[in-house]
DNA sequence: GTGAAAGCGCTAACAA
DNA sequence: TTGTTAGCGCTTTCAC
């Protein structure tokens, strides 16, 4: 097991790390040599092509192991005229530096994907205005094979972009202005919405607010629409002075909810687009007197509540709780198909959101049952 | 500006992209050809070599341009034998599936510097486990040149085994244990707590209760150094009950909260390490009709408050703002400069941690002036 | 100051 | 089933 080659007598105490070093770096053509055989049928057994003999590949892989070698990628990469890698750009605005959280969950489903196909993860950050040419450079130096687009717009001109260049894409999340088909992966905000809204109907509330994303952002939009059509489908209007929306801080959070509760015919109820502008929102509250789950009921919908996990403790309502780690996945393995085979069919996945307290069907229930996880 | 070449009519709607897409790959030779020069002499030229002359620079330059040459980088990382990409390394544990958000606002800023210097970052999510072997077969397959350490151990394994592998690397925070001289950039940690810590005992308070995260982490390690050398300094000891360590989630800072102050001799303030358990902390407090910053004071500590952006009209204390991001373009300048000339002398930096609300010397404020922002 | 030629370490036609 | 040969698109000696 230990094998102390070139390992310093440090190393060794760490038990995680006593695998041998490989001796020294080793090429195909040395490793060929050293087994007798030519550079093409050593790459040929290590890539699995079928015109090897099994007694050829097993002696090949064996020798490959012990000895450490490891095929140079940069090599690799050049020959097969594959890059071997999946580009995901950050853009950065000057106004909010933020770094959406959830992109870490995202990237994280996504790369296990990618480990298992051998494709390497390359993240570009740049600024807004610079998004289109990095796109145009990751695909003309040939850097990546594909991108996910994250964060889409409503009118997302990113989407021509990428067609017109000619590089493998998805798109996490959809442009509902964008009426060509395209590979997307998406969480149905929507019907979300449309659910969380019904659930505080469903307790009574008529005048309910909401503290949307940005409207210019697909998912926020969408969002608004389900919320707009559960109150509709009940014969209530939208009222402009209870809609917010905006980037979601706590500070957000808390100055809407403040404003919204301070005015004359103030909400009973509030559906908050995410976790974060829900801190401020509790906070307003409290700070007005009121009491959260009496005065006020609060649903909260947040796309991934893995980091705020709460167990079921904690009485923060969940509207939806969708994986954004299996949209990251989901998103890897359409692209890597397509890059596979750029003639295929464009698919599109629609992830269901669940409602994990409560329920907005059948009776409902009070609120302080709800918050004794009744 | 609007150059249709291969255009189609849809990308042309959208004004953020409205920049001529290159005719069609071209290569060296074919563009040097163009130019009825060398390949030689055109690499030199674009690469900024002192042997060409300047109006010959000039024109390549220029042709470069209008044609929209780009030199493939598959075969200029095989020719150089560099990988022009940096690795990071996020390991996630069966138990944790949880990404630290600050590892994206870390990324942000190490990204930004590495696209100046052309290098990729490449971001790899491998299981706990796999770390070594992920660290091998990175160095040795040559796709990557350096790679940053995240989240350092107090007694980490990876530095010792990174030396010996050879790769250039830095460590965002420290290994207190490990001997050896490295490449690192840490926030003063203990400093932070020791400031925090003396800024409720200012105020008064004997009986600060910790919440920390997990104490094999070394910046936790650290913090509770500060925490315990600021009683000391006060001739007050440090008690058990009071110092409680964890994976940082709101349950987390829920349930500690609720135990510490339904003990028997609870604390009349807490220092919670994140804003994550913080919320948790508020919940418990409010639980136990307890009224914050009233009958017990609260100070949190977070790396990066951005997210949850405050602008100073939310009264959570944030004892330390030092900004993540700044770390993440430190490492990536060290790790930029290490890879350019690995005989070069290792580099620390210690950022100190910014008190942004209150101060912990001079007079003592009450806490009702400090929550009304005085 | 410029060019010709030989790699970088692999893959993939084409032969055998 | 295995080997020979010619690239992939750059950089980089070495010669002019």
């Amino acid at each position: 097991m230990i094998n102390a080659l070139t390992k310093s007598p440090q190393a060794l105490l760490y038990s995680k790390f006593e695998i041998a070093l490989a001796d020294t770096d080793m090429n195909l053509k040395e490793f060929s040599a050293h087994l007798g055989l030519s550079p093409t049928t050593v790459s040929r057994a290590l890539n699995g092509y079928p015109e090897v003999s099994e007694a050829t590949r097993k002696r090949v892989a064996e020798a490959a192991e012990k000895l450490g070698y490891l095929p140079n990628s940069r090599a690799k990469r050049l020959a097969t005229g594959r890059a071997m890698a999946i580009g995901h750009i950050l853009p950065l605005s000057k106004e909010h530096e933020m770094v959406n959280p959830v992109f870490s969950d995202f990237i994280a489903g996504a790369g296990e994907r990618y480990s298992e196909s051998g494709y390497d993860l390359s993240l570009s950050v740049v600024r807004d205005e610079d998004e289109a040419d990095s796109y145009r450079t990751l695909a003309s130096r040939g850097n990546v094979d594909g991108v996910v687009i994250h964060g889409p717009k409503v009118d997302d001109a990113r989407i021509a972009f990428l067609q017109d260049l000619g590089l493998p894409y998805v798109v996490h999340g959809r442009a509902s202005d964008v009426t060509a088909d395209y590979n997307w992966v998406d969480v149905n905000n929507r019907r979300a919405f449309f659910r969380a809204t019904n659930f505080l109907l469903d307790l009574g509330h008529q005048r309910i607010g909401l503290l949307n994303g940005q409207l210019d952002m697909d998912f926020a939009n969408r969002r608004q629409g389900g919320y707009r059509d559960a109150l509709k489908a009940r014969g209530l209007g939208f009222d402009d002075a209870l809609v917010a929306s905006g980037e979601m801080t706590e500070t957000y959070g808390f100055a809407t909810t403040k404003a919204m509760l301070s005015g004359s015919n103030p909400p009973t109820a509030l559906l908050v687009a995410s976790i974060i502008p829900a801190i401020g929102a509790r906070r307003a509250i409290h700070d007005l007197g009121l009491v959260m789950g009496q005065d006020v009921s609060v649903v909260i919908h947040d796309d991934d509540l893995s980091y705020f996990r709460n167990d079921g403790d904690v009485p923060i309502f969940t509207a939806t709780r969708s994986s954004v780690r299996d949209a990251g996945r989901h998103c890897a393995e359409i692209l890597i198909r397509a890059i596979a085979d750029p003639a295929r069919q464009v698919q599109n996945i629609l992830l269901e959101a669940e409602l994990t307290v409560g329920q907005s069907t059948g009776p409902a229930p009070s609120l302080r049952e709800i918050l004794n996880h009744g």
